[in-house]
DNA sequence: TTAAATTTTTAGGTTTGTCTAAATTTATTT
DNA sequence: AAATAAATTTAGACAAACCTAAAAATTTAA
């Protein structure tokens, strides 16, 4: 069964809202997708008879089954489209959003299975959230920051939240990006900053300001 | 401006229909766009209104040099698009028409510029079809088959017109492929064949029917 | 537990791009 | 040049996806 472009961004968007808060309104839904609720309601309908959503008018909507398989396939072509734009075109992680939103309703199975294929069936996209792979799954590895990670534990940097160039810069002059194996030595108390070891660098402190952005798997 | 995927068809149609045939009428155009006249009318009358056409009831339409420019920027899109699925992704020639004709309407400017970079500036798709560089221009060589072109003189393969399975296999049984190098050394005018010189290759003959196929630039 | 506030739905429209059927205009034949 | 054929346009509708304004249902708060 073939979705309109609208349709796709409406499961998709259910799908995101159901994931960060668990219940979703009709009201948020309408702000995610940049329209009124009038219009919400109408397409909950169209969606209902689709079977991709359950609906009971006043109450209460969520994915079937069918609608959350199709969100999957819709968030794992966004990030690896994403994962091209920044792996093979050079672009940077803030500027490929808006591209890869059009590019993960290009229809093809086919494509998205070769293009995980050329990108070599990478696992997180540039932004570190997980790519579902061709059968819906992903890492559910719950993301901590630096703050909150064990003591004396490896993890692997796989996300900043705070992608402004100053941050940038200061990761760059600490050598940590997507990817870096990061151990935290020591918290302190005072000021919440934390001492961190990398292999092959020396120590270094990170403020709590800096801590906070930085996002691991264990 | 921008464009709705309809507009851009349009456009992209009555440009090629333009190409091979100087005059393009309603009639055509409808087969091409898939839609019936009536449409067409309506969509010619928006077109004009929006100066990529000039239209004149009952009489005419051409691209404007508007129309002309966005048809290009497609037609651009799109070879890059398949150079790209046979090239990067492993498609075969006759697998990427439908996928880039989605993949044409992706809006970005930024992307285009950072995918012919990533391809490295290819002037022909996989089909041998000249592309349009950002400023629109293409070669504009004349593709000639081999039953055209001057005898004794080296061309260069960037066509294939038949490309049923048959054909291809007829083709890698003779070692052509699209930029493969290839001379004309006699035509017979008996049967219209034509026997061909490939460096480090036997002299071989193609039926007229094959070399019909076969398209050069010099 | 009512009254007020919020959320959701309905009703009636709009726009885009399509359609069919009928009316026009242009082109072709005799 | 008149008659026929073909192409084109108009008129009137339709589906998708949206809108506004008003009505209905639910939730919150006094």
């Amino acid at each position: 069964m073939k979705f309109s472009v609208s349709e796709e961004n409406y499961i998709k968007s259910i799908y995101h809202l159901q994931v960060q808060h668990q219940r979703v309104n009709a009201t948020m839904l309408a702000a995610m997708v940049n329209t009124k609720a009038a219009s919400v309601t109408d397409m909950l309908k169209k969606l209902q008879k689709k079977t991709l959503v359950d609906y009971e008018p006043y109450k209460s909507f969520v994915l079937t089954e069918a609608g959350n398989k199709l969100a999957l396939t819709i968030v794992r072509k966004h990030r690896l489209w994403e994962y091209f734009l920044v792996n093979k075109l050079g672009f940077a992680w803030d500027e490929v959003h808006e591209i890869a939103e059009e590019l993960e309703h290009i229809g093809s199975i086919e494509l998205v299975k070769r293009l995980d294929e050329f990108l070599e069936f990478p696992s997180f996209d540039p932004h570190g959230d997980p790519i579902p792979n061709s059968r819906g799954k992903m890492s559910i590895l719950k993301r901590s920051n630096l703050t909150e990670i064990p003591l004396k534990t490896t993890a692997i940097v796989n996300y900043i939240q705070d992608q402004s160039a100053t941050m940038l810069d200061l990761l760059r002059h600490y050598h940590i990006g997507i990817g870096t194996k990061i151990k935290v030595s020591k918290r302190f108390e005072f000021d919440g900053s934390v001492e961190i070891k990398i292999d092959k660098l020396p120590d270094a402190v990170l403020s709590c300001q800096v801590a906070k952005n930085i996002y691991c798997t264990i």
